[in-house]
DNA sequence: CAAAGATTTAACCGGTTGGTTGAAAACGCG
DNA sequence: CGCGTTTTCAACCAACCGGTTAAATCTTTG
């Protein structure tokens, strides 16, 4: 196991073919349908040679966890308390997150996968980082709606839907293509319009 | 292999008791993370007797599915046509989604563990009665829009919305109370508060 | 109650899985 | 080049898993 600090390129390169063939994998078949060959091999590794690099198969899976989290918040800290339009910046907040789910699919199912399970191996993020992180911005709503600048809703149920509507595009990639047999990514766009729609008549004060 | 028709009640008795517990396990761990061993288990039943039962591992989750699926899109076949108030009609299906997330989790769970994973064993369903029901209600959903009694949405994007929002509940629990902590099930109450507005402010025509 | 059928399980099997070992190959550097 | 370090992998292992077998036990029924 490397142990010191200044990775060498050949253990930068390797360790990244890890984890980018670990996310395609555990993304589709989550921790317990994945196994160490399939990662190997999507990474042109042996098994031995991918235990060099993490230690464990269950290394792997908190190491991806831990390195996507933020990038997978980046959205939810972006929302700016002091934006000029609350609305719109709660409408740029959506349509972010629908384009991640366009974007980052694999990371979306990868976390969707982990917390249908009970998010055995991540509830310390949740509990720690991703709770606080929703406590302010939840605030920060609250603030907003108490100003009427923006419709008056319960702000983590608020945010809750937003995960839900958008990311379920990337999570029930199936369900929808099953339903609506886009030859490509058409139904995205209507899930775009539908969203800007939906929320802004939502949001917007009566 | 009970090959009979007429089941005994030994039969009728341990295939609802490993249904059961079969459901227990699939929904917490997924097809590939839940063992034989746990299912046998949980119903009180030696391994081989299960298979007694079943043919095998996945002899159990597809009749899981078909059985279940029939229950989990009732109340999308009950969305009456000739409704009197279609705002209502559809606040009712949210409600009642809703409330199978409170009371059937573990249903809730089984679906999203297996369409994340891509439907594998669940595609024909989709594409089939799954996908004409949504096809008829879309339609309903329209006359409605068009008749100027709901405001104007995508319905298949609507209907998703309510999947999305309401089974998210159950789906995704674990991160909800890591996030909420509730002691119970007040969380539900809020949500369900919130849908109403939410949906309500939504599909009001404006 | 006795025979036929239904139900149950101990013991077993072959394949897979996560992980280890030891030695060889490749690399980095003086 | 030469030597220590890093990287690679064939071979291996013990545990686990889905499934089978064969024989024992319990139920039903004439």
């Amino acid at each position: 196991m490397p142990k010191q600090r200044p990775r060498t390129r050949i253990q930068e390169k390797n360790r990244a073919a890890i984890l980018d063939a670990a996310l395609e994998v555990f993304s589709r078949h989550g921790f317990r349908g994945s196994t160490l060959d399939q990662i190997a091999q999507s990474a042109g590794l042996s098994k031995p040679n991918v235990l060099y690099y993490f230690s464990s198969k269950e290394a792997i899976h908190t190491a991806l966890l831990s390195e996507l989290l933020d990038d997978w918040l980046e959205p939810l800290r972006a929302l700016d308390e002091n934006a000029d339009d609350p609305v719109d910046e709660l409408m740029a907040y959506v349509s972010r997150k629908l384009d991640m789910s366009r974007e980052m699919p694999r990371e979306s199912r990868l976390f969707a996968n982990e917390i249908v399970q009970g998010a055995p191996r991540i509830m310390g993020e949740i509990t720690g980082s991703l709770r606080a992180l929703v406590d302010e911005k939840a605030k920060v709503i609250s603030t907003w709606a108490d100003q009427g600048k923006i419709a008056s809703y319960d702000p983590y149920h608020l945010i809750f839907s937003i995960w839900a509507t958008t990311q379920q595009y990337a999570d029930f990639d199936a369900q929808m293509r099953g339903i609506l047999s886009p030859a490509g990514d058409e139904h995205l766009d209507d899930a775009a319009r539908f969203l800007d729609g939906f929320y802004r008549a939502a949001l917007t004060p009566h």
